[in-house]
DNA sequence: GGATGTTCTGTTAACGCTAACATACCGTAA
DNA sequence: TTACGGTATGTTAGCGTTAACAGAACATCC
């Protein structure tokens, strides 16, 4: 039985009764089984060669008093931490949750964990946490996105651990880069949208400034249109709020002031989602009269009533492949001297967009 | 110009020109600056006094050289680690992205820093994430549900650090839980779905055993039925895929099944708005001929066509407060001696419940 | 003038673990 | 018998930092 109230300063017994205060180290569990530490060390990290019964009679006195290994001693003395930090921006909307689920996934065959640190999108936070980070001397880091202060980059060349940067390849990676082109996928929807002969286009996307790779993707899409001589007809952005809601009411917005518009380009899934029922209910025949497309290819989109076209990131692989390139650079069996992989979008018609 | 191909063995220098194999220490920084190390250590950590000059000199140091502090060395000498263990099931829906979130923003104004391990809702995948988590000594731990393996209880227990369980309060807490009763909101559902003069009732859920928040909000809502004298009519479940899809397949099929069931009450938003839309295009009058409800209060609701009926799971309130636990319990100033702490959950009609 | 701070800096000894080397013991070969 | 190789254990010396204490230099007070 535990006294509540002295809870803070009394522990709980562990099996054999403690010492209140100070926590387990090998030292306990040398003394409690009759060998030395470091016959303890080997036996639970399984190196080097101990004999059935010592390492019997270890485990069971590790276990008997509780014992946690301390591994920021361990790290500290073997010089290798089993940390791979993970630099995104939020995780607010999917895309990033699932990077990092593919992500977790990946290293989970490995002796890898993932630290997650966010950024709220603006540079100074990502120095701040790279640096936080940092300090704990991870095996390796995975961030989004090419774009860093000096200062940042500084320290991630000069970090000596591998450096994976996710989600975009358009621009000069610090180590290896591993996205898609941003740019290329503005263009590849822009150039889909002419072909169908929509002529009259409009843009809605999220109001930041240091989203970069939405701005690449606007970009893109820009000079896919006026490769055929066309632009942007219209535009209208938001922040914050729940995007679906955003969506329905930025479609109504910009329809409002720019009528003869025929096709909506999202910058998300989500409020295309939004715009996508919106114009259902008025009635507008997508995607003949209005058609619609969004980016990022989230698994929402199989529940709509008409399917979204879109562009999947591959999020899924990106975190895949970038876990891969940290875990097999760690073990060092890593070959490629590739420093940007660049996996290719597939757009998908869904049933928005005219062939 | 750094050589490519060398780039594994030599690393950039940094400023002035470094060895390239090892990494900076405050010893290098002592040295660059002509001060003992305990001295750089002071102006590092803003303790102690320092004069402006000596200061300055080393600041300077440190940036020039690229000095990162090393934590681990720092957590071992000072026993201190500013690292708080966040234990959840998944980040595959948005719940778990939300409380961590909210964590994260309330650990933002203090020295704390969240680190996220995943359970995949198994007890076995959580004890080992548990033990691995607290071999890095972090300040607090806060871990999701009640359920936990005897092994897991045992080293909360024996950890001597703050814990706190959220999300659920339906079960004795090792040490402090916030979060709600998700039998008495299963309950309260199932009243308001009574009163509302509801019938033949349907429930549609994750097929999920180790889920205990779903299956004890399952309780709840079959012992409010109880309690009217009914029963549920018929039920459905799923696991894997996009939730909205599966709403919409579940819902189909349950109503073929059991034509007439006059209420769904679903497991989670997400399905709950798959079954919405699925009923709305079969020209279903929702909530009269049908009334539906879900689960979880997901922002995404708010685009609906018609605003889901469902109950405020207040996950960020969750987590704002876990967090502030830990904070103040670390910092010493936590006054409360209460071992759970009860949020309660609000309903949320909608237009899809008769009031 | 000596005692008594105050402000600044340095020295020493941990923190709990692991790498590297040293030793003891066994069996087997020459 | 000595030598040798393998297996099983122990010993020593850090890893890079910080706590705790110890000075040094200077001003302040009676």
């Amino acid at each position: 039985m535990v006294d509540v109230l002295s809870w803070e300063h009394s522990k709980l017994t562990n099996g054999t009764s403690t010492n209140p205060k100070r926590s387990l180290t090998l030292r306990d569990v040398s003394e409690a089984s009759g060998v030395s530490e470091m016959t303890v060390s080997r036996v639970l990290r399984n190196r080097g060669d101990v004999s059935q019964g010592t390492r019997k009679k270890v485990l069971e006195a590790a276990k008997r008093l509780g014992y946690v290994p301390n591994k920021i001693a361990g790290a500290l003395a073997s010089k290798r931490v089993n940390l791979v930090a993970v630099i995104i921006p939020s995780m607010s909307n999917m895309v990033f949750p699932t990077v990092m689920s593919a992500i977790s996934e990946e290293l989970e065959e490995t002796e890898l964990q993932p630290v997650v640190g966010l950024t709220n999108y603006t540079p100074e936070q990502e120095e701040k946490v790279l640096y936080e980070m940092l300090s704990w001397r991870p095996s390796g880091i995975i961030l989004a996105g090419l774009e860093h202060t000096d200062a940042a980059r500084a320290m991630l060349r000069n970090s000596g651990i591998p450096v994976v940067e996710i989600m975009d390849v358009d621009g000069e990676p610090v180590d290896t880069a591993v996205g898609i082109s941003h740019r290329r996928a503005g263009r590849i929807m822009a150039d889909a949208i002419v072909k169908a002969g929509y002529k009259r286009i409009g843009f809605l996307g999220t109001k930041m400034p240091l989203d970069h790779r939405a701005r690449k993707r606007f970009e893109g899409f820009t000079g896919g249109l006026a490769k055929a001589g066309l632009e942007v007809a219209d535009q209208e952005f938001y922040s914050g709020g729940s995007a679906l809601a955003k969506g329905r009411e930025l479609t109504q917005k910009i329809l409002e002031r720019t009528p003869d518009i025929d096709f909506l380009y999202y910058s998300n899934d989500m409020i295309g989602a939004g715009g996508l029922l919106h114009l259902r209910e008025q009635g507008v025949d997508i995607p003949n009269q209005i058609g619609l497309a969004g980016f990022n290819g989230v698994d929402l989109l199989e529940g709509l009533p008409q399917r979204l076209a879109t562009m999947d990131a591959c999020r899924r692989d990106i975190g895949r492949i970038a876990a891969k390139i940290i875990a097999e650079r760690t073990a060092g069996t890593y070959e490629s001297t590739e420093t940007k992989i660049e996996l290719s979008p597939k757009i998908e018609f869904g049933e928005t967009l005219k062939r």
